[in-house]
DNA sequence: ATCAGTGATAATATATTTTTATGAATGTGA
DNA sequence: TCACATTCATAAAAATATATTATCACTGAT
C-alpha cells in the first residue's frame, strides 16, 4: 500500500485538533475510520506520529515535522489544482486566433472588445493573415483556431460556419440603382464597377458569380483595399460589389442587397482531434454567440 | 469526490508516455483503469488534460501545466515522506538524555562514544543533573528520557532497570581488609571511613544499610566528589564505600565487593504514554544492550 | 477494404474504506 | 477506592471505490 492524500489530510486534522473524534467530525467520518487512517499511515512510514492516550493526543517529533511539511506541500497542491480549475473555466489564459482579412477587420475587433469586457483576465492575440496562411497557422498549431472564408474541405479540420456574408452593391446615393430596395444581379450588366483585385479571395467569387449569370461588367478600377474602392465609388467612377461585412459607413454611399443572395461562409476552423484550451473555447463560443446575435437585417449595419 | 494521488500519478505517467496502454503497463494496471482515472481527474478539474485519438495522446495546455506542477509537488511530497521514513529508522535526529551524576560519569560517556561510532548522524545531548532534576526534566519533556538511580515509584513514568550497581569497599592496598577477596559489611564496624556527603543520593543509602546491620563507622571526612574521597583514602585517612560504577582507576587502591551485596538500580525512565522518538529509542536500546554486555564480574572494571 | 492499434465503455469482480458495535484504558469525582 | 465518563482501538459487516475482462468504435495504414 502507499500513502494516500486522504491519510495525510486525516493526519493533519488529528494533529491540529489533537483529537480523533473531533477530527472525524470535521472530516465527516467516524472515529474508527480516523484511527485506521492514522494507523495505516504510521505503518506505511514506520514511525509513530501521534502519541495518544485516552486523555490526550500529542504529535511526536516526526509527527510535528510531517505536519508542517505536509501542510505546506498540500497547500501547494491545492494551489495547483485551483489554478487548473480556474483555467478550466476559461476566464484566464492566452488565446491566439488567425483570421482572414475581412473578419479581421470586421468581426474580430468587436470580438476582442467584448472579450476584454467580459473576461478581463483573458488575453486575445489576433493574427491577421491571408486565407491560406490562416489554414497553415491552424494546421501547425500556432494558433488555437482560425476564422476563414469558405475554407476548402479538409479532413484535418473541424469547421463551424458562423455567418453567411452576402455580397451587396455599393453605389453613390445618386446612382440609378440606388432607387431600388434590392438589386438583382442582372441589373449590373454593363455597369462600370470598381472591384477588389485578386489578392482578395472575394474577387474570384464575384467573378464566378457574374460569369455564371452571364453578366458582363466594365471593371474600371481594381484595388487591394475596400476603403480605396469605396472612395473611388464616391468619386463617381462607378459602383462596387463587396461582402456586407466589409461595409463602410458613409452618408454619400448607398448599400443594396444583391438578389438572389450570394454568400460567403465565415467559418471557424480548428484542428481535428485537438481540444481547444478552455480559454480558446470561450472565445470560439463567444464568436458563435456574437454572430448569432447579428440577424440578417442588422448584419447590414 | 476528490483528486487522489493515484489519479495524479496515473496522469503523470500517461502524459509522459503519451500512451494509455504503456502507462497501464508501467503502473501495473490495465488500460481501462487508466482511462477511468484520467476521465475522473478531468471531470474533477473540469478541464480536458489530454487530447487523445486512436493515433496519439497529447497533453493540452492545462495538461502541460498540471504535469510540470504536479511532478514538482509530488517530488516534494516524496522527499518529505522519505525523510520521515529515515527518521523512523532512528539513525538520525537529536536525543536529549538527563542522567544522574554517577551514570553521567560512567555509563554515559561510553554510550555517547558508541553511539557516535554506530550512528554518526545522531546527535546526543547529555544533561548531567542531580537525581531530582532528572525526574523533572523527564516529566517536563525537556529530555527524551532519563537515567536515574532507584527512582521513586511514580505513575507518570515508565521505568526500566538496566544495571544493578553494588556498593564496594575502597581501601589502600596495605589496609587489613584488602587481604580479603570479599568483605562482609560487618567487618566495617568501627572502621574509619571517608564518605560522600548528603548531596549524593548514595550517602543516604549507605547510612541506611549500615544502620540496618547495626554497624557503626567513624566518618572521618565527607566530600561531595568521589575523586576527593579516593584521594583521602590514598592519603591513609581511612577506607571508603562507593558504588562500583564510580570506581577510580588507581594502583594504590584496592576494591573489594561488600557482602551481602547491596545494590542501587540504575534505571531508565521516560514519560508514560509518550513514545520515544525513533532516535531516542535507538539510544535507549543501546543503553540496555550496553549494560547487558557488562556482566557482573567485568562490571568492576 | 481490411487490419492492426488504440482509447472508451459496460458488466463483473476485487479491494478498500467506512460504519456499527464493542472493548480496553485512564483519569475524575463522589 | 470504585463507578463513570471519555477516548482511542478493534473486529465484523456494509458500503463504496477501484480494477479487470470482454467488447466496441474509431483511425490511419497496407
Amino acid at each position: 500500500m502507499n500513502v494516500s492524500l486522504r491519510q495525510l489530510r486525516v493526519f493533519l486534522a488529528v494533529s491540529r485538533l489533537r483529537h480523533f473524534g473531533r477530527a472525524a467530525e470535521q472530516l465527516h467520518l467516524t472515529q474508527p475510520a480516523i484511527s485506521r487512517h492514522i494507523a495505516d499511515l504510521e505503518a506505511e512510514l514506520g514511525v509513530r506520529l501521534l502519541d495518544r492516550s485516552t486523555r490526550e493526543v500529542v504529535p511526536t517529533e516526526p509527527g510535528r515535522y510531517l505536519h508542517s511539511a505536509v501542510e505546506r506541500v498540500l497547500d501547494e497542491l491545492e494551489n495547483v489544482l485551483a489554478h487548473v480549475r480556474t483555467e478550466g473555466e476559461g476566464r484566464r489564459g492566452t488565446v491566439r486566433v488567425a483570421a482572414a482579412p475581412t473578419p479581421s477587420a470586421s468581426l474580430m475587433p468587436r470580438c476582442i472588445a467584448e472579450c476584454a469586457r467580459d473576461y478581463p483576465e483573458l488575453t486575445l492575440h489576433l493574427r491577421d493573415q491571408p486565407q491560406t496562411q490562416v489554414l497553415d497557422s491552424v494546421r501547425g498549431g500556432e494558433v488555437d483556431f482560425g476564422v476563414a472564408i469558405d475554407p476548402p474541405d479538409n479532413r484535418e479540420f473541424d469547421k463551424k460556419i458562423i455567418l453567411h456574408d452576402p455580397f451587396v452593391l455599393v453605389c453613390r446615393n445618386d446612382h440609378p440603382l440606388a432607387r431600388l430596395d434590392r438589386v438583382p444581379w442582372k441589373k449590373l450588366h454593363g455597369e462600370t464597377v470598381v472591384l477588389l483585385d485578386y489578392s482578395s479571395g472575394s474577387r474570384r467569387l464575384i467573378d464566378r458569380i457574374l460569369e455564371e449569370r452571364g453578366i458582363t461588367v466594365h471593371v474600371a478600377q481594381q484595388t487591394s483595399h475596400t476603403h480605396t474602392a469605396f472612395r473611388l465609388v464616391e468619386a463617381g467612377i462607378g459602383c462596387s460589389i463587396t461582402p456586407a461585412l466589409s461595409l463602410p459607413v458613409s452618408d454619400d454611399l448607398s448599400v443594396r442587397p444583391l438578389t438572389p443572395t450570394s454568400k460567403r461562409a465565415i467559418t471557424l476552423i480548428r484542428r481535428k482531434h485537438r481540444s481547444l484550451s478552455p480559454a480558446a473555447e470561450q472565445v470560439w463560443n463567444h464568436l458563435c454567440d456574437m454572430t448569432a446575435r447579428l440577424n440578417p437585417t442588422s448584419r447590414l449595419r
